[in-house]
DNA sequence: TGATACAGTACCATTTTAGTCCTATTAGAC
DNA sequence: GTCTAATAGGACTAAAATGGTACTGTATCA
């Protein structure tokens, strides 16, 4: 069921070879090395982490690549919206209007419920806890399902 | 970011046609024409629920399918199985041992809990919800994310 | 000015997805 | 019995997404 792809596992893996404990500036060709992920594809997971702002970028000589923010402030939900892009769960989630179905449906906007509750989850798993060196005790992320509660409520803050 | 498949939401919709107050039989053709949704679509469809017994299957004349239990007790989790079959998060998650990266990611572990849990948070979405016939009041999922906990302990019963 | 490294984008191969069609097989009605 | 209504199970195709590569340009530093 519901997966990431590929490269968004590769993401993730590249950004935990960023998130030292004190910030590091790697280059994609040490990035590729350090993972055994393909240098072209190294950096276009590296390219597409840049234009989200997960990581910033230096150019020329001695130039490379370092995490934007904190590992603690990059969640899961970060990395899966940089390298995936906004899609919903189901089509009309991103492109109201499109589906044939829509009128007799009824189900849609249930998905999408469902589906910002996954992402608010997400959300609350941050890249500190995806590469485990956050210690035993993690801020376990309380996600409550929005079913049901009247469109517009937040459940959490 | 993560999606249901079309034919998942197919199903789904479907299935909302079955799960009236009280058991319906209805007919592949008299579903698609509910529905909207192509014929030979439906029927595809439906086989396939079929086989992973969400639905229950009468044949010759007078044949047709019905829901193969309440319809609250039919669950996300359970139409998004049915129909994608059960692929993990990751690869490593489907087929551990397959991935060249495993020894040195260990981040993989940690899509594979996200996974988990979310699974865990789906199976407590019921159709009766996403049809929205359960009224306002929806026993509200509580998903509590296993990151960090330790391996083998069972946040929910 | 040359070497290093990122930026952008176009491209291709493979896989997955969506959708269709055809041939059984089963059950009821006459 | 046999005709008809229905599902069962595949095989098959077209289109789209995915994964991966290559090439050309641009910024930075020594």
């Amino acid at each position: 069921m519901l997966r990431i792809s590929k490269m968004t596992d590769y993401a993730t893996v590249i950004l935990a070879h960023l998130a030292g404990d004190e910030p590091v500036r790697r280059t994609a060709v040490a990035l590729a090395e350090l993972t055994g992920i393909g240098l072209a594809t190294t950096s276009k997971v590296l390219k597409e982490l840049q234009r989200a702002g997960l990581v910033a970028s230096t150019r020329g000589a001695h130039g490379g690549y370092a995490l934007a923010r904190p590992a603690a402030a990059i969640s899961a939900a970060d990395i899966i919206d940089a390298v995936e892009g906004p899609v919903g769960l189901t089509e009309c989630a991103t492109h109201p209007g499109q589906c044939d179905l829509e009128s007799s449906c009824r189900v849609g906007r249930s998905w999408q419920r469902v589906n910002v509750a996954i992402h608010r989850a997400l959300a609350d798993v941050k890249l500190t806890q995806l590469t485990g060196r956050d210690g035993a005790a993690m801020p376990v992320p309380d996600l409550t399902i929005l079913l049901g509660a009247r469109p517009g409520v937040r459940v959490r803050a």
